[in-house]
DNA sequence: GACAAACGCTTGCAAATTGCAACCAACTTG
DNA sequence: CAAGTTGGTTGCAATTTGCAAGCGTTTGTC
């Protein structure tokens, strides 16, 4: 493996692993308590399931997303935020906030489960 | 226009105008002072240059970021953030400290010009 | 326990985006 | 006035995306 990174900077590689339309919107999700892989596809961007899988597969490996089960004996494997994936609610706060202020017309309906501190209660 | 939005979650929102590989480096790069097409090419990430005139013109038609003319005779636009672009300031900031917390070897080496209060001293 | 639906994907494919290199016009420098 | 430098544009191949269809495994219903 011939770790691949554009430049020593933090910016660049945080954007590397969240940097993209759809991954920051599945940490909301899970932020928010949606832990199947039918309730990520149910969120009203719509993503693809083929991206969904991608995105997941790629949240697991950087460890910031869990596999578990819900039931014990249930074969669906369902996701959920690691303690690092947590880690990045003060970057979803701070972009709900950016877009609050700067977007017309956009507006926060969830809210997070868990974790409440770490994000607002204007939500 | 159609207006394509996706929805109307600040987060979704936010990521369609600046949740790309490219556009937060920008923003860094205007925050540490560069102006230039040159500079913004000379960064270390290596943007290639139809990319790098594509974000411009998106982030000063999101009016994030305005031409003018460093010199008042100079044929040569620069270009730097808006009021609104440095508004994003914030994002900036939570993004380099989560890398910098997260990601083993990034390092901050670019300081904030201006607005210093709006960015880490540590940098 | 047969049947249908739901779930969590995988596959195929077309379209859009990216990365790379070459090129170019306008200006500046020696 | 010739050789860079700057700020792009163009062409093209490779990667990524979005969309729809399919598929094997549960899960509900009767």
């Amino acid at each position: 493996m011939p770790e691949r990174r554009r430049s020593p900077c933090p910016v660049a590689c945080t954007l590397d692993l969240i940097g993209d339309r759809w991954t920051m919107l599945l940490i909301r999700d899970m932020a928010c308590g949606k832990r199947q892989f039918k309730e990520f596809r149910g969120s009203p961007e719509g993503i693809a399931t083929n991206i969904l899988t991608d995105r997941l597969s790629r949240l697991v490996e950087a460890k910031l997303v869990e596999k578990f089960a819900m039931a014990e004996d249930s074969p669906r494997e369902s996701y959920r935020l690691t303690e690092k994936g947590e880690s990045l609610f003060p970057v979803l706060q701070v972009l709900a906030d950016w877009g609050l202020a700067n977007i017309l017309g956009t507006e926060a309906r969830m809210k997070p489960k868990s974790r409440a501190s770490s994000l607002s209660s204007r939500a």
